[in-house]
DNA sequence: AAACCTGTCAACCGCGGCGTG
DNA sequence: GCACGCCGCGGTTGACAGGTT
């Protein structure tokens, strides 16, 4: 098949967006939507191609963008990404809400892939492989816990013993030890779709039957720009949840 | 002050996936 | 099953700004 190249036709104007073209465009979306790109620039009055708008948009002009530099938590989490999914810039992208894959692609190969070179001169400390003792701080009882065995892909939420009205004070609760537990919170994106709905909280009522109660509610908030999952249960002080986080495998919840 | 270099980032290009007829 | 069209993705480009010589 011969595909037509973008912006073959004469007449369509192409390079840096001015705001006039901004404006229609951004006009034009707010009151028709984007049902099909291809067709947009005509409908709006651009002289662009469908491919030229969908990426000013998608890159610039969306609403729910977040401008401006990135934080040490979003590079941090950019790397660790990198390194589980690759160039996937989409994918790395749909975990940092607010940024787009254009802008990751760009921070990656401007900034931290040097960075990256450069620190490979210095010896990094190596996560676990198998299982280590870690102790949790609890902030309820302001103690740590006892050590225990740390396994990778296993996390354990500690129910932080209030009542389930009280969804608020769960996040003064976590159990985050350094940057050990980072990486369990960056599973599929179905397992979060599964657990919390857009306010980042939410119910997951299918969990285990083993459990004394069937109903076990979350609560996920960043913490130093890492997801941070916060969990109760009205009955039990805590769960093992076991998160699969090889890569094509849905994660899978499970007691133990 | 001018030329050159380097970094940044918006935008483009081409490919592949997917849906549809 | 095939052809076609649309969309999204990742790689790349090029304009521009700021720094250096």
């Amino acid at each position: 098949m011969v595909r037509a190249p973008c912006c073959e036709k004469m007449g369509l104007k192409k390079g840096p967006w001015t705001p006039e073209e901004d404006l229609i465009l951004i006009n034009f979306i707010n009151l028709h939507g984007h049902p099909n790109w291809r067709s947009l620039p005509k409908q709006a009055g651009l002289l662009r191609c469908g491919k030229s708008c969908r990426l000013r948009w998608t890159n610039y002009l969306r609403p729910d963008i977040k401008r401006g530099n990135f934080t040490k938590e979003e590079e941090h989490a950019i790397i660790e990404l990198h390194e589980k999914l690759g160039n996937r810039w989409s994918a790395i992208a749909a975990r940092l809400p607010g940024r787009t894959d254009n802008e990751i692609k760009n921070v990656w190969h401007t900034h931290l892939k040097k960075r990256l070179n450069q620190n490979k001169t210095t010896p990094v400390t190596k996560q676990p492989q198998s299982t280590t003792n870690i102790q949790i701080y609890d902030q309820i009882t302001q103690k740590e816990s006892e050590p225990m065995n740390y396994y990778p892909n296993q996390v354990r939420l500690q129910s932080p013993q209030h009542s389930s009205s009280d969804i608020s004070s769960v996040t003064t609760t976590t159990w985050m030890k350094g940057d050990e537990l980072d990486n369990f919170f960056e599973v599929d994106d179905n397992f979060w779709s599964e657990v919390f709905s857009a306010d980042n909280s939410g119910t997951m009522n299918d969990f285990p039957a083993t459990t004394a109660d069937p109903q076990v509610q979350f609560q996920f908030s960043p913490i130093d720009g890492v997801e941070h999952a916060h969990g109760y249960n009205s009955s039990m002080d805590y769960y093992w949840y076991n998160l699969l986080t090889t890569a094509g495998e849905l994660p899978n919840l499970t007691e133990f």
